[in-house]
DNA sequence: TAATCGTGGTA
DNA sequence: TTACCAAGATT
């Protein structure tokens, strides 16, 4: 379940680092529930999309106090849990639970977009019939039978580890698919994109206003001031003497947050609303001394 | 439904 | 250097 979380959006080798210190960490929902969501926050490092820790978090908390600290076995437990959706879900039954689950991410459904449809890429959201097809091509599951489930899951792990493997999104490596005889993209003569797909800018975005309030909130052991947050001064106060008595603070970490914080060209009103967005997503908050990460 | 939400590796 | 994109969820 911790590494579904962290694998939303997230390439393997980014996770498995911080994963295996998490679990080490903490080994058991209870043991992460008992933590407040900061230090969970603190953990997550530089993974992106920390809301995530937030619900990773939350969900612990619920599987504690409502399952007995056991994560629940079925996709309709598990859906309702925050953080989780219908990939996660599946994911969580299938891998964890053996339970025949049928896991459609984007690695499985841009399989099945070009072995099945003949297309480049799968459309831009998940449909309905991409459900359906991936159900109709696992391995059927009588009911309660253990070895189907397995063949099932198997199934599962197949298709997607083929898609993160060779039928992957930029340069397929057709050469090596196992199933490029039945491939109607291939076919079809490899076509190009129906679609162009749309960016992810970064730069002068909210987000990346966000990321940067956010390192110098994980960074930054005592509640920060609103305005220096928001960039009305050069640098704190407490960090400027702080580097005049230890030139080697400069590289410190809480450091470097702070003038990458500063060094942004975002207005202020871009930076206003990008901290007033961290503070309503509960990714920070307003205390009686200053703005901190959650407890 | 479409927009939003981080970060870093790579072609 | 830029743009794409990576085991999605939520509103």
């Amino acid at each position: 379940m911790v590494s579904e979380f962290m694998l939303q959006q997230t390439p393997v080798v980014r996770v498995l680092p911080v994963w295996e210190t998490w679990m080490k960490r903490w080994p058991t929902p209870a043991a992460l529930a008992a933590e407040p969501v900061s230090e969970a926050l603190k953990a997550w490092g530089r993974l992106g999309y920390p809301r995530r820790a937030l619900r990773l978090h939350a969900a612990a908390t619920v599987i504690t106090d409502e399952f007995d600290g056991e994560v629940p076995a079925t996709q309709e437990q598990l859906l309702a849990l925050p953080g989780v959706g219908t990939y996660t879900a599946a994911a969580i039954a299938c891998f964890a639970f053996n339970v025949p689950a049928v896991v459609v991410d984007t690695n499985i459904r841009r399989v099945h977009a070009r072995l099945v449809s003949g297309q480049a890429l799968p459309e831009q959201s998940q449909t309905a019939g991409e459900l359906a097809l991936a159900a109709r091509l696992m391995p059927a599951v009588s009911s309660a039978d253990n070895a189907d489930a397995q063949l099932a899951n198997a199934w599962n792990i197949a298709v997607m580890e083929l898609g993160a493997l060779v039928c992957t999104a930029r340069s397929p490596r057709c050469e090596d698919c196992p199933v490029i005889n039945q491939c109607a993209w291939i076919a079809a003569g490899r076509p190009e994109p129906h679609y162009k797909p749309k960016g992810q800018p970064w730069h002068g975005t909210d987000r990346q206003v966000r990321g940067a309030m956010m390192a110098v909130l994980r960074h930054t052991p005592a509640p920060v001031q609103r305005a220096d947050l928001l960039g009305t001064v050069d640098l704190t106060a407490a960090s400027q003497a702080a580097i005049e008595l230890n030139p080697a603070r400069e590289a410190s970490p809480d450091h470097r947050a702070w003038v990458e914080l500063h060094a942004l060209e975002a207005p202020a009103e871009q930076r206003v609303r990008a901290l007033d967005s961290l503070l309503a997503d509960g990714l920070a908050q307003q205390g009686a001394t200053g703005i901190q990460l959650p407890r």
